[in-house]
DNA sequence: GGCATTTGACCTCC
DNA sequence: GGAGGTCAAATGCC
């Protein structure tokens, strides 16, 4: 009548590892096409097609093993449910993630060291799938079907990129008076995210950049009050980078972000982090590879399509774990969520972590591994 | 102790 | 004068 609870761990432990050999045995395979791909690249490079194809064989693999990893929630395969992909899945994942983290740090080879400089390239764009409206754009936020789950896709904002403002129309550093400004200050954009569907809904949607709160206000005609967030880095960085949260009085759900200003943290030399950093699953970062190379050609002034295709460019780093979420964060001198700002080493098998347990609440899991190569690059391309 | 959030007060703009 | 935006003290968390 009753199985004994030890016949029960023991299916499900055998199911779970017949899981993670499939898992594995996924990831090995998109880790060997992508190492094909890489050592053909010099002949592909005038190919498009075929470096498509190359690309979508690498998405299937690591997209299949992702969807294996989350298989047993089924809330996993509803794309909007982005953000409960990203919560650590307390009951499967771990063993999972234990087995995935040997396996990285066994087989850590130079097939990841490319993922993650692809992503770098990725990760150049700013962090939402935005279609373009005028002055809005609105994010797909994970509403959409495929592989958009909401953070870093096709960005398409073309030259209008927002401007950064001068520190002075920030209000920063008025310290005799309080000079406030609204008006001229610069350029807005809005878009419109959907809210974590579980868990603390009240939280608007991570966009790969670390905020602070400094206010929030109720709004005439809205049921829901506005946020007001500034960067982080505002006070170090002279960052004027700020945004608006707020709520749709139509479909709570949905936040309305409005950005003004532009980041200027990431370019200082002495900043901490050159990108937005980004919780990226193994399904962001494969098809981030693939959009970048499919859609897009190196920056204007970056490298030559060469060089950027031999990934020579870059070398991989350490980081560290943030000891609040548990997610990487920005290493080294990269920024941090977490409050202490205090930042622990982590060895390489942590961007498993970063990876596949990219979920919390946390923004920067990508931010350690690839801060010193955007500041070497910048550097470069100065 | 340092950092983030909350919240009432203050400032600017319309 | 009202609404929106920001400041900064108080408070909490790690």
């Amino acid at each position: 009548m009753f199985r004994s609870k030890t016949s029960q761990t023991k299916q499900r432990t055998t199911s779970s590892e017949t899981m993670e050999g499939q898992i594995e045995s996924l990831i090995r395979h998109g880790c060997k096409v992508a190492r094909e791909l890489e050592s053909n690249l010099p002949k592909l490079a005038d190919n498009p097609n075929m470096l498509s194809k190359s690309c979508d064989e690498i998405i299937k693999a690591f997209g299949t093993a992702k969807e294996r990893l989350y298989t047993q929630d089924p809330t996993a395969h509803d794309p909007r449910h982005m953000y409960v992909l990203r919560e650590p899945q307390e009951s499967q994942q771990p063993k999972i993630e234990a087995s995935l983290q040997g396996w990285l740090r066994s087989s850590y080879t130079q097939t990841m060291d490319d993922m993650f400089q692809m992503q770098l390239q990725a990760e150049r764009r700013p962090p939402f799938d935005m279609q373009e409206s005028g002055s809005n754009a609105v994010l797909a936020a994970g509403l959409g079907g495929g592989e958009v789950e909401g953070s870093a896709r096709s960005w398409s904002m073309g030259g209008d990129q927002l401007r950064p403002l001068d520190a002075s129309d920030s209000g920063i550093g008025s310290s005799s008076q309080r000079q406030r400004r609204r008006k001229d200050d610069g350029e807005r954009r809005t878009v419109k995210m959907a809210a974590p569907r579980i868990g603390n809904t009240e939280i608007p949607p991570e966009d790969g950049y670390t905020w602070r709160k400094y206010g929030q206000k109720e709004i005439l005609g809205s049921r829901f009050p506005r946020s007001y967030y500034r960067c982080t880095h505002q006070k170090l960085y002279q960052c004027p980078a700020k945004k608006q949260v707020q709520r749709l009085d139509d479909d709570p759900s949905t936040f309305e972000v409005t950005y003004r200003a532009d980041h200027t943290c990431h370019m200082s030399s002495t900043a901490p982090s050159l990108i937005p950093p980004l919780p990226l699953t193994a399904t962001e970062i494969t098809h981030e590879m693939a959009q970048t190379i499919t859609t897009q050609p190196p920056q204007s002034n970056s490298v030559p399509l060469s060089k950027w295709l031999s990934m020579e460019h870059f070398s991989l780093r350490t980081g560290a774990v943030s000891s609040t979420s548990g997610m990487v964060v920005g290493g080294g001198a990269g920024p941090s969520t977490s409050r202490s700002g205090k930042e622990v080493e982590c060895p390489v098998a942590d961007m498993a972590d970063a990876m596949f347990n990219s979920g919390s609440s946390s923004s920067n899991s990508m931010d350690w591994l690839l801060g010193d190569k955007w500041e070497s690059e910048d550097k470069e391309g100065k």
